[in-house]
DNA sequence: TTGCATCCGGTACCTGGGTACAGGCTTACC
DNA sequence: GGTAAGCCTGTACCCAGGTACCGGATGCAA
């Protein structure tokens, strides 16, 4: 009966590993549901919190932005509209593949250039076998 | 003797595929060099402009940032201090390669979260055989 | 009950690469 | 010489993902 008191944002920002300003703001992001509040308007968090950051922290480190990772927990429960989680994991997983395609061409370039040992921006340009991607 | 006139901000702006407040913008971060003026104080460009544009996106594009490009260009002449454009491309080189791991983990646990098929990121988080990166 | 840590809301600031707007000047052409 | 297009400076705003600061209120222990 006590023991549902819950943590405030000192706490659960310590154990999640997260700014206290950071609950805040994932609170108006509508990352974080707004929580219980203590008589006098302090925030306690249900033990829950901690796994749902982790959850936010392990989607983000997947390159889903705030804003998508919003939508994939407001999705839960109602999935009438809203692509579930597989279908926009795909999608975040077709972004990721195009990006590493752009960076291998980068990375290729920045190797020709080397390779080619050219030490000036400028004058490199100017010749005709440089590497640089002029347009 | 007259053909040195040169472009004016909007004629450069467009021969370089750029927004004329950029090049303000590019001055200020010591990209382009102050040009001349006229009498009226309006910019008046050398023909070159259009080449430095053209470098300064083909490095921006190799993954430089606008600092970067802005010491890159810089560093020429006085090459004592500062490193030579190889050495920054090396750098810059390593820079890309880590970034296409990190992506390359990411897309793997993209494809095993798939392969998993799980639907719910909270659900899924609480069962052991998760693949999402939990702390 | 006093003292100190913590928390509150609101607002401003940061990075990076620009873009937009306001109010006034210059230039170019007829 | 009039008019319109273009340019000038300065300032504010945009995206994302936070972080910092302020003055005041609360919570908790001694």
């Amino acid at each position: 009966m006590t023991d549902a008191v819950g943590m405030r944002s000192g706490q659960l920002a310590a154990a999640a590993g997260v700014n206290p300003q950071t609950l805040r703001y994932y609170e108006r992001r509508g990352l974080l549901p707004e929580p219980r509040r203590t008589a006098g308007g302090h925030r306690l968090y249900p033990p829950q919190a901690v796994t749902l950051l982790h959850v936010i922290k392990a989607a983000q480190r997947l390159g889903f932005t705030l804003e998508e990772v919003a939508e994939l927990l407001q999705a839960r429960g109602h999935r009438r509209h809203a692509a579930g989680l597989s279908e926009r994991a795909r999608a975040k997983l077709a972004e990721v593949e195009a990006r590493i395609a752009d960076l291998t061409v980068i990375a290729d370039t920045l190797r020709t250039a080397l390779a080619a040992g050219c030490d000036d921006l400028i004058t490199c340009a100017g010749e005709p076998r440089c590497p640089l991607p002029l347009p």
